[in-house]
This record gives structure tokens, C-alpha cells and sequence, in this order.
DNA sequence: ATTTATTACTTCTGAATAGTAGAAACATAT
DNA sequence: ATATGTTTCTACTATTCAGAAGTAATAAAT
């Protein structure tokens, strides 16, 4: 265990933060690609969300069956307290190093 | 090619920047381990420097030998225009995901 | 000139994280 | 019952990172 989180589990916890009551694998799958312009397979999404729930970053359950086209029943995310803890904790150390080299970061020429 | 960065790849961009004139490869790992608590391996740090550098997002050149004891002369590094709309395009990213999710990420009770 | 100390860089292996492909489960429509 | 749409899950491969060990370059001490 590293003990901290990688770039894409980071993304993928936030966007079930954002998603609040309506975190399932696909329409997380299709918010990270909305608005990060980026395609990921929902696979990797799995196999990130299996290691984030291992690491109490997480928990899930089962919907119940909707009344739409097909599909099997939905699994619920949601982020647990030491999830937010630790995307806190994250945010927090590069909010300082942002802070530190600023200067160092501008664009302009 | 990914195109994006990894949380380690990142953390090295950010340490770099503020770093300034004084970036190298042992500065940069005592910096790491000072602001964020976590001990690095000096392997890893420079298997990932050498893929930054493959990506464009920093470059190198070797440093005259200074007057202290003795040891190597140091490789001094410094993040590309490429590596800074790298981080800014992160932290966009990021910042819009925080907003987003706000709500769903106090700490309170 | 040779040895020794100091600083920095490099290589290697195993573990953790990220990504791919596709099968399986479930539901509706024809 | 067969086909089709929606979602989850599994097995496998690739990339990145930690940790340990070692190599290289430089200068002081002998």
C-alpha cells in the first residue's frame, strides 16, 4: 500500500463527489470524459474503484431495477470520510506548492 | 503518449517550479519530502525526471563543480513552457471538479 | 600520486497503479 | 426464443513508483 492516490483515482473521486446521489459507473465514466475531454474504459474505472473501496476511500451498494430499455441494476458510489479526508489532504499540499512557485508558473513571455 | 500527468510526475513539475535556479536532483527530493511528509526514492525521482524530459515538459544541463568537500556535479533542471500549460490545464481541471463537488465535501458533521 | 570523503547520478527488481478487451448479468422489444 | 441495449464485472497487460544497491565525479588529506 503506497499510502496515497493516484491521478486518476484523485479524478475519479471527485466526480462521484460531484455526482452526489446519481454515482454509478457510467455515468461516471461519461462525466470524467465530459469534462476532462478525455476517453477512459470503463474497465479501468472498475478496477480503480475495486482499489478505492479496498482502501476505505469509498463505498458502493446496489439500486434497485429502473423501469428503463434494459441493463443490469445499477452499483452506487459515494465518497466516505477518510476519502474526503484524503482528497483534502492532497488538495491542500498542492494549493501550497502552487503558492510557493507561482511566480515560477506564469505563462507570459 | 497519454498526454496527461501522473500525481508523481506532477509533484516533481510543481517542486521543480519552486525551486527556481535551484532545482537538482537532490534539492528537489529533500524539497518533496519537507512539504509533503512522505519519503521518496531518489530512483524514482529521476526514472520520472527522464520521462519528463522525453515529454518536453522539462529540460536539463550539467552544473560547473562548486567549492564544497567534493561530489559530482549536479544536473540542474527547469520546467518547459510545455510543462507549465501542462500544470495550469491540471489544476483547471481540478479546480472545476472542487467546485463542482463543494458541497459534498465538507468535513462537518 | 594514492587514498579517502562527499555529493550526485544510475540501474535494477518487485509492488502499486493505470489501462484494455471482452464476458456476464439483466432487462425490454420483436 | 432471439435479438438488442444497458450496465457490471473479470482477467490480463502495461506503466509508474519505492527501495536498495551500486557507479561516477570531484576535492581534501595523506
Amino acid at each position: 500500500m503506497k499510502g496515497y492516490i493516484g491521478e486518476f483515482e484523485e479524478l475519479v473521486l471527485l466526480t462521484i463527489a460531484s455526482l452526489g446521489e446519481d454515482a454509478y459507473g457510467v455515468s461516471i465514466q461519461e462525466n470524467i470524459e465530459k469534462i476532462s475531454n478525455r476517453s477512459i474504459s470503463i474497465g479501468a474505472l472498475y478496477s480503480t474503484i475495486t482499489r478505492l473501496e479496498e482502501k476505505g476511500l469509498t463505498k458502493s451498494w446496489l439500486g434497485e431495477p429502473t423501469q428503463e430499455r434494459g441493463g443490469r441494476r445499477k452499483r452506487y458510489f459515494e465518497i466516505t470520510h477518510q476519502g474526503k479526508l484524503s482528497l483534502h489532504h492532497v488538495k491542500d499540499l498542492r494549493d501550497a506548492l502552487w503558492k510557493l512557485s507561482k511566480a515560477n508558473l506564469s505563462l507570459a513571455k
